[in-house]
This record gives C-alpha cells, structure tokens and sequence, in this order.
RNA sequence: GGAGAGGUGGCCGAGUGGUUGAAGGCAACGGUCUCGAAAACCGUCAUACUCGAAAGGGUAUCGAGAGUUCGAAUCUCUCCCUCUCCGCCA
C-alpha cells in the first residue's frame, strides 16, 4: 500500500499510469532501460493481473452484501411484513448470509491488499518515462550540449575562487556559518548581501514585469502529500529536512513537515487537486525562496565556497500547459532562465540531459551550466525539466478543455536561477585585478548604482 | 491557549440510520422557439477504478482515518481545515 493512501488524499497509486504501463508494457520496459532502470515485466503482468483479480471478487461479493442488505431494509420498511412476523425470520436469514459474505470479504480484501503493496513496491520507484529527444546515455559525459553563450572572461591574471574573493572582501562568511549552524551554510554581509539581495530583485523583476509569471510568497514548509505530488516522496525523504510538527503525542498521529527543497514543490502544489481551464493556461507561476538540502550522498564533495549548501536563495519558475503545448513552453521556460545570465553577461551553455541523468520526475531536461572563472568549470545554475503528466497523475492535477473533455495537465518548472551558483559566478568573472569586483550593469540599478566592491575598512 | 459553530457535487443548499451518488436552485452544455439575441420551455450535466466487443453493469467516494451496524452523508472516536468570541503575540 503506499504510505498514507488515504493520507495523500487522491487515492492514486500510480506512479506511471498502470493502465498506460499494462497496455504498453515493451515500451515502458525499454524506455526504463534507457534510463538504467531494469524494469520486471513479468513481475508486474503477475501483480497486475492478481490485483484485478482479487478487486474482482471482492466487488463481485460487495454488490451481493449491498444487495441483501438492500432487501433487509425493504422488508423492515414494510409494516404488514413486520405485523405477520414472518418478516422476521426472512430478516434473520438475510441477515445470516450477509455476514458470511462479509467474512469472505475481509479475506478478499486483505488478498488484494497484498496484491497492491506489491504493486506500490514496483512502481513507487520507478521514474518517468524519457521523451523521443532525449540523447542516450547513463551519466553526465552523455549529456548533450545544444548552445553556448558568451566568452568566458580573459584575466590577465591567475583569478580568485569565489570563497577566496568573499573572505578577503568580508562579503561572505563560510567559519561563521560553521559556528553558528554548521558546513555548507553561508553568512552573506555587507555588499554580499545586499548584492544577494539585488540578483533576486532583479530576477524576479525580469520574470514578473517581462515574461508573464505571477509572483508568490508561499510557505517554506510543506506537508507530504505536497512531497509526494511533486515526486520528493516516498523515494528522497532522506534528502530533506523534516519538522515533527507534533512529535511525542500519542493521542494524535505522527505529522510532520518538510523544508522545501525547491519552490517547485508549494508552487507545482497549489493547483493540486484542482481542474484548470484550457483557457487560463499556460499558467505560469515563481516564487523567490531560500531551499533546503540535506546533500545526502555529497560528503566530502565540494565543501570550498557556496556551491553545495544547505540552504540556497533560488528564484523558481513553474508551468502549467496542456500536453499538445508543454514543449513548446518548454522551449521558451529555458529561454526565460536564459535571460538571466544574457543580461548579467555571464558565459553558459545548455545542456539536453541523457536518459539516465536526468530527475526522477522528469521526461525531458536542459541544464543551464554557468562558468565560474575561480575554479574553471561549468556548474549547473539552472534545471529545467517537462513532467509531463507524471507530476500531475500523482497530484491530480487537471484542465477541462474546450471541448469539454478534462484531462491530466503538464507540469515544467526550472530555476530563474540559484544564486548559489550565480553569486560565485559574478565573484569570480568580474574580479579585477586589484581584487575588487566589478558589478554587472544589469545590477547596478539594484545596487544604487554601485559599480564595484571594493574590500571594507579592516575592522567592519 | 480557552469557549462555541461548521466542513455535502463547479457554486449555493436540503438531507440525522435503509432502493441517496445524494432533493431543490444557480451556473454550464445541447435543443426548441427567434432574422439574431434575451426570455421561456425540454434535455444533459461528478470522479476514479473495474467487468464487458458494445449496450450496459459493479465498487468506492458527502474534509481525512478508524469504529458501531445486516445497512452510515446521517451514530461514536481521532485528526485536519474554516468561522466567531476571549486571551496572548511579531
């Protein structure tokens, strides 16, 4: 059964679509494998077929209980059935063979209880299906570059990593960070913070005032049935940060929240369980949030500087499209995030992943890779992936169309972007050599029109 | 934190143990009428799963979960949410 049935209040199980799966078994196993996913084929016809089964007669014996129980009531209304007491031993029989049906069914049902944890326990991790485009591979050596943008900065000089340069111009604060919550959080101060500040600001403004999405504020805590309807749950639950919310009370159950990881989960999650109209869509929606990761499996993997923290600053960009429309959204969603480092002048490039690097939920995802002049390399800064319908199947998340049928939407989002790659990236390709940075043009008037950073006085 | 009142279909709103998936109204959709529209009238209007070639059946769903009962929207318990009053507070 999966966690909570009832908990994640749509009754789905599906993590795939098991009718779809069941009539396109070959498919489904081979576009899994393409992913690295051995998927059990056998397994599933076996489980599948008992499942239906077992539902089978468990109805079957459900509509003959409903039924006598039907006819107890008939008889009970009836006074001259009551009066001549014969309604009574009618009465005493039916209610005999009901309760032999009912014992029957508790057996039945706990037979297709098995059937369907089996099912969950096959299906719960088995990711979305890659689309058509999607290059062949297994890791990131596969993936596939489409575009690149921009020359990567030519300093005369051997250039700072941004860890370097934050120190030494007291705008960042990794052993604070340390000391008062622990590795991988940042202390941003003074012309780092408010720099922070401004690359928000102006993503957002960009996002809202020229490109169409709405701008939210939404909790940074959310329950489980939003972790599952955006795929963090049941499969990453160790990847993020839970709150008791009421633990060591025994009277009420376990609840918990969670910490966002992304502001795709409350954004994606506000429309669960709705039916949308063909005509508001596509709709599109962004949210600025910090976003909390345990980097669980990162041990020892870039702990220098703030590319891999705990918690990140992240502008979030979500769509809501019909399924003829979403890759053609797709298309302009990357553009979007795109924007961004054009207008900061910063050097990247897009990458279409392969099949098996790509996220759980995901059917077709670019990378947007910014480079970082400290370190020489290119880090992700931006991921923007079509669900699909994968999101939307687990959380019932519809649109009505104009021609009246109602039908799962497609579900896109993508950052627009993470300042934790953002903010280096700045750092690092606008140092000058006196050790001063430059402040990108896009910038300054969020700055009060600062145009560089220079090291403070000693002692601030 | 204390005291109350509630949560029913897209919306409003009946329903306090029995052929109730749920009266009535509104909205929506199709049609009649009309040169056209409005009005009026007639009809259709939940979702998921499942059986079936189809026609058409069946099961589940009245905030969620568990229970009582032959039978629960209706009774019991727990939880969630909303509203009102009091207290506290950024």
């Amino acid at each position: 059964m999966p966690p909570g049935r009832g908990g994640f209040n749509q009754g789905e199980i599906d993590m795939l679509d098991v009718k779809f799966v069941r009539e396109n078994l070959e498919a489904v196993a081979a576009g899994l494998k393409r992913r690295g996913v051995e998927f059990d084929q056998a397994g599933f016809k076996a489980i599948e077929e008992g499942r239906r089964r077992a539902l089978t007669s468990v109805e079957q014996l459900k509509a003959q209980k409903n039924d006598l129980s039907r006819q107890i009531g008939i008889l009970r209304r009836d006074p001259t059935n009551m009066v001549s007491g014969l309604g009574n031993s009618k009465i005493n029989d039916l209610m005999g063979q009901v309760n032999s049906l009912s014992m029957q069914i508790t057996d039945k049902e706990l037979e297709a209880k098995k059937w369907e944890d089996d099912l969950w326990n096959l299906l719960k991790n088995t990711p979305n299906l890659p689309h058509a485009d999607v290059p062949e591979g297994l890791t990131a050596e596969q993936n596939r570059q489409v575009r690149a943008w921009g020359d990567k900065p030519t300093l005369p000089f051997k250039p700072k990593t941004h860890w370097e340069l934050g120190e030494a111009l007291g705008v960042l604060d990794f052993e604070r960070a340390a000391k008062i919550t622990g590795a991988r959080f940042t202390v941003y101060r003074g012309a780092g913070a408010r720099l922070e500040r401004a690359l928000l600001n102006f993503m957002l403004d960009l996002q809202t005032n020229e490109r169409g999405y709405l701008e939210h504020q939404v909790p940074l805590m959310v329950n489980a049935d939003s972790m599952f309807g955006t795929g963090q749950l049941p499969k990453f639950e160790e990847d993020m940060f839970k709150v008791p919310f009421r633990a060591g009370d025994d009277k009420a159950e376990e609840r918990n929240f969670y910490l966002i990881p992304t502001a795709e989960v409350p954004l994606t999650n506000l429309r669960r369980g709705e039916v949308l109209k063909e005509e508001e869509l596509p709709l599109q929606y962004t949210a600025c949030t910090p976003c909390f990761r345990k980097e669980a499996g990162a041990y020892g993997k870039d702990t220098k500087g703030m590319v891999r923290q705990h918690q990140f600053n992240k502008v979030e960009l979500v769509k809501f499209t019909t399924p003829e429309t979403s890759y053609e959204e797709h298309e302009k969603l990357v553009a979007d995030a795109e924007e961004v480092l054009r207008r900061l002048k910063l050097p990247y490039r897009v990458m279409l992943l392969c099949a098996g690097d790509m996220g759980f939920g995901a059917a077709k995802c670019y990378d947007l890779e910014v480079y970082h002049a400290g370190t020489d390399k290119w880090w992700e800064c931006s991921s923007c992936s079509n669900f699909e319908d994968f999101q939307a199947r687990r959380a019932n998340i519809k649109f009505k169309g104009r021609d009246g049928r109602t039908r799962l939407a497609h579900t896109l989002n993508g950052s627009g972007l993470a300042t934790s790659r953002l903010l280096p990236a700045i750092l690092e390709n606008y140092q000058q050599a006196d050790g001063s940075v430059l402040v990108p043009e896009a910038l300054r008037p969020y700055l009060g029109g600062v145009e560089k950073i220079f090291a403070p006085p000693s002692g601030r």
